[in-house]
RNA sequence: GCCGGGAUGGCGGAAUUGGUAGACGCAACGGACUUAAAAUCCGUUGGCCGCUAGGCCGUGCGGGUUCGAGUCCCGCUCCCGGUACCA
């Protein structure tokens, strides 16, 4: 019995498409056609080449894209690379070899990776952020940030990463440490180019509302831009001069419970207010602020820190004079980096006023039985003038009323979201298309573009804030074209985000030399109609993309606010299950997993071996799992992220070499939803494989015929027909699988294959295992490809029935199954459940309250 | 802590609006074919009782609404992801 021959025939197929531009949109479309633009992340071409992640979201796409192209879409379906970034670089650091060149390989590996999967990309619109034609156009976007006055250099505290020799965004610092690498991170001064993302915080935030992305996603950007409704209020300093300080909050009606006030150790006042008695402590807790790394602030934070300037100010309300202290838990680079602090109904300043024993002053009633200390809930305000008795909302009103009228304070709207740092000290990214004359930035003039990046022998971070680029002396002396004076290029390259901000709009006119996109074409293909990635680039990616798009918008590029109509994620492919025992290597013990912790003996301390379990050893009783020669000893089950530490990591070359790409695609999209994080199991990929072999029997081992279908065998496709189409329209590829199994476990017990249905179910099958359905289709003795055939239409007709199975309750327990026509009339149906003996025991000779029939669903007899 | 998402057989999962819980696949077991293995085909497989017609229990836990709840409401527990002195 002969598995069906998927090496060659896929080899036949990928050679096909390629040579034969099949899946090539060309570049004047038929515009009265509807557009279809389905678009991936695209990849960093890594030296690790493809792992089983990336093939989720690329064959859930590609499955899109041929269903589309069938419907009759024009679809746009591009791929390319987002090459720039630190590993290039750092791999060029430690061999010697140029960036270019790694980058090169790693993409001519990526694109032989991804065309072994069979997805229907158009190669011609191939793009490389790293070409210089490409990044020709990210160094204009550049010019156009510059020319709105959305990109300018400033002098802002960036993290300084010694190990890397560079300055990393916010973003690449977790804890303190770089994010690649987990190098120890610092605070500097440095000069820096930084884009005003802030300026559009609230359109960023509006934009959410129009979009068809995940909720979370849509939240988690939210939660990024922060905004907060509050006030600013000023606080006259108690002394000689009229110097104020100037605090944000979102809580006004609580400031007659400000019994203090907390300026950040950076705050330019503090000097100024410190009195002779405290300056010793005061600058010496300063000092120590700044000296701290963040590691430490973050680590630390638990205990709040802070000292007495010995300066007072006035609460403008309560007219008390009250102590103005320092403490490292407020931040300068949030609202005005200094705070009225309210004990009473904050946290934060509960904790340091009782460790400070400052007063504190309650200005919501709490409820009776509450018990914990601030109150930060709801209630009517006490202790408040003319606000006691009003709940929070109406008081911050009614204060902010009176600040305004008063000349107190006024009403602000503040964000978390910071500028977006857009230096770094690197050289493989994008050189920033500006020269200095001294400290004079003038911004190159279009027809300089692209300025390319100078080759280089060595690619050491200089250490310093310059980068390696300030090592190419050729490269860095040049004339300033707009004035003919001698001047000195930027030393600093864009971030990685960079070229994928705009990719999208690139793969429309791939090749235009005029302009970043034409805008007609634009105009037709935009926005994405549908965008897949890794829920990784939620904030980042997702966010900076969106703030471009609404430059260009602004710019009159693009005729869209926003690029991307529908986002979904696809979830993590962890490694296989596995079942975890701890033993005690010293003494051979089993120690039962409840009583280990952080790989060791919570009773004795001891160090523990972890010790994976095969699955026949394995017995589960109530919801936990334990181990079958040692039932006492329970075992952790759990599947873990793929990484080369713990051994677990699939490669989807030897898959597909071992099973085709189809059972591959096939088994990554049957797997579960697509969205959902989910274990690989190697013998799923049997069961696909298996399922595709059944395919080419029930073909090409059985006679088709061009007879008449039956009527249940009409039946059997349209159901299939439907299912399957509904189910590419929500994504849910794994049950539109299912269906297809279905279909094929059906057909199995036929005799013969109508010629009809056999093609049905082969155009069905095509967008999930393309290669073995252009061979079957082939076979039925198509000369072409199926890629443009239209997609079978459901005939509903074929789903009606005349007889259906109906389920009887009594008393809502299902108690028999009744077959009957579709149109008889409920009297009929009661009479027919009423033959069935078991119906009969449970009805009994009580008497019957009601008889509810949802036709087509159910019948339930309620009994007395 | 806060925000978001989950919890269904041995495992991955299915169950469009409340209407036969466990589709489809994996694994396991039994059988056919085979010298044998692989492959393939047929059958069984939530638990318990009868082992046949059937019955009882069952979707993380406790309550509620309903003729009927995996699905809706209230209150918990646990897991995953994100995030955190943001005033």
């Amino acid at each position: 019995m002969a598995k069906y021959p998927f090496r060659e025939l896929e080899n036949k197929w990928q050679a096909y498409w390629q040579s034969n531009k099949t899946f090539k949109t060309p570049t004047k479309v038929d515009t009265t056609k509807p557009k279809y633009y389905v678009l991936d992340m695209f990849p960093y071409p890594s030296g690790a080449g493809l792992h089983v992640g990336h093939p989720e979201g690329y064959t859930a796409t590609d499955i899109v894209a041929r269903y589309k192209r069938m419907c009759g879409y024009n679809v746009l379906h591009p791929i390319g690379w987002d090459a720039f970034g630190l590993p290039a670089e750092q791999y060029a650091l430690r061999t010697g070899t140029h960036p270019r060149i790694t980058t090169e390989a790693n993409i001519n590996r990526f694109r032989k990776q991804l065309q072994s999967l069979g997805l229907s990309y158009d190669w011609d619109r191939e793009i490389d952020t790293t070409d210089p034609e490409y990044y020709k156009w990210t160094q204009w976007i550049f010019l156009q940030l510059l020319e709105r006055g959305l990109a300018y250099e400033a002098k802002v505290p960036v993290w300084w990463c010694e190990a890397l020799g560079t300055t990393l965004s916010n973003e690449e610092v977790v804890d303190g440490k770089s994010d690649i690498g987990g190098h120890p991170c610092e605070r500097r001064m440095l000069r820096q180019w930084v884009l005003r993302i802030t300026e559009y915080a609230e359109r960023l935030l509006k934009g959410l509302e129009h979009t068809d992305w995940p909720q979370s996603t849509k939240e988690m950007q939210r939660n990024w831009i922060g905004r907060s409704e509050g006030a600013e209020i000023d606080f006259k300093v108690q002394g000689g001069d009229s110097s104020v300080i100037r605090v944000y909050t979102t809580r006004p009606d609580t400031m007659f419970g400000a019994t203090y006030m907390v300026l950040a150790p950076e705050h330019p006042l503090v000097d100024h207010i410190s009195t002779k008695a405290q300056r010793n402590e005061v600058s010496h807790y300063i000092e120590l602020a700044s000296r701290k790394s963040d590691i430490e602030r973050t680590e630390l934070q638990k205990e709040k820190t802070g000292v007495f300037t010995g300066g007072y100010a006035l609460n403008p309300v309560s007219q008390e004079a009250i102590p103005i202290w320092i403490a490292d838990y407020v931040l300068s680079s949030y609202g005005t980096g200094a705070i009225m602090a309210v004990p009473g109904e904050d946290e934060r300043d509960w904790a340091f006023a009782a460790k400070y024993d400052l007063p504190i002053v309650r200005t919501v009633q709490p409820p009776s039985d509450f018990t914990g200390l601030a109150y930060t809930g709801d209630g009517p305000a006490i202790n408040s003038a003319f606000l006691n008795g009003l709940y929070i909302q109406e008081a911050k009103e009614r204060i902010i009323d009176y600040l305004e009228s008063e000349g107190l304070g006024t009403r602000k709207v503040n964000y978390k979201l910071r500028d977006w740092l857009f230096s770094r000290q690197r050289y493989w990214g994008e050189p920033i298309p500006v020269v200095f004359e001294g400290d004079q930035v003038s911004s190159l003039p279009e027809n300089a573009l692209p300025l390319t990046l100078p080759e280089l022998e060595e690619f050491k971070p200089s250490g310093t804030p310059e980068g390696p680029l300030a090592l190419a002396q050729n490269w860095l002396q040049t004339i300033n074209p707009s004035s003919g004076n001698i001047a000195k290029r930027e030393t600093n390259t864009m971030p990685q985000w960079a070229g994928s901000c705009w990719y999208f709009l690139r793969y429309i006119d791939p090749k235009n030399s005029m302009q970043i996109v034409d805008p007609k074409l634009e105009k037709y293909w935009m926005p994405v109609d549908l965008y897949i990635g890794g829920a990784e680039h939620a904030v980042l990616h997702l966010l900076y993309a969106r703030f471009w798009h609404m430059v260009l918008y602004d710019a009159g590029v693009v005729s869209t606010p926003e690029p991307f109509s529908k986002l979904v994620h696809q979830g993590m492919i962890l490694g296989e299950l596995e079942y975890t025992a701890w033993k005690n290597i010293e003494s051979g013990q089993w120690v039962t997993s409840p009583q280990v912790s952080g790989g060791k003996d919570v009773h004795t301390g001891a160090h523990l071996e972890a010790v994976r379990i095969d699955e026949e050893r394995v017995t589960k009783d109530g919801d936990k799992f334990f181990l079958k020669e040692k039932p006492q000893i329970q075992l952790d089950v759990r599947a873990h992220k793929m990484s080369k530490s713990r051994g677990n990591v699939i490669n989807p070359d030897e898959i597909i070499s071992q099973f085709g790409a189809d059972a591959f695609r096939l088994y990554e999209m049957f797997m579960g939803p697509l969205e959902q994080v989910k274990p690989w199991n190697t013998r799923g990929v049997h069961g696909t494989f298996r399922f595709l072999t059944r395919v080419w029997r029930l073909i090409t081992e059985r006679p088709v015929h061009d007879i008449k279908p039956e009527r249940e065998q009409l039946r059997l496709l349209h159901q299939t027909i439907d299912r399957v189409t509904s189910d590419i329209e929500g994504l849910r590829m794994n049950t539109a699988i299912a269906a297809l199994m279905e279909f094929v476990n059906a057909a199995f017990k036929w005799k013969q294959i109508p010629q009809e249905i056999a093609e049905y179910f082969v155009l069905l099958l095509s967008p999930f295992a393309p290669h073995i359905s252009e061979e079957l289709w082939q076979y039925l003795g198509h000369q072409e490809s199926l890629a443009y055939e239209s997609w079978p239409e459901l005939d509903k007709q074929y789903l009606t029935e005349d007889m259906i199975d109906l389920p009887v309750q009594v008393n809502g327990k299902l108690r028999a199954t009744i077959r009957i026509p579709v149109e008889i009339d409920k009297q009929q149906v009661v009479e027919r459940a009423m033959l069935e003996t078991n119906v009969l025991k449970f009805v009994a000779n009580k008497p019957v309250n009601k008889e509810i029939y949802v036709p087509g669903r159910i019948l339930n007899i309620v009994v007395g």
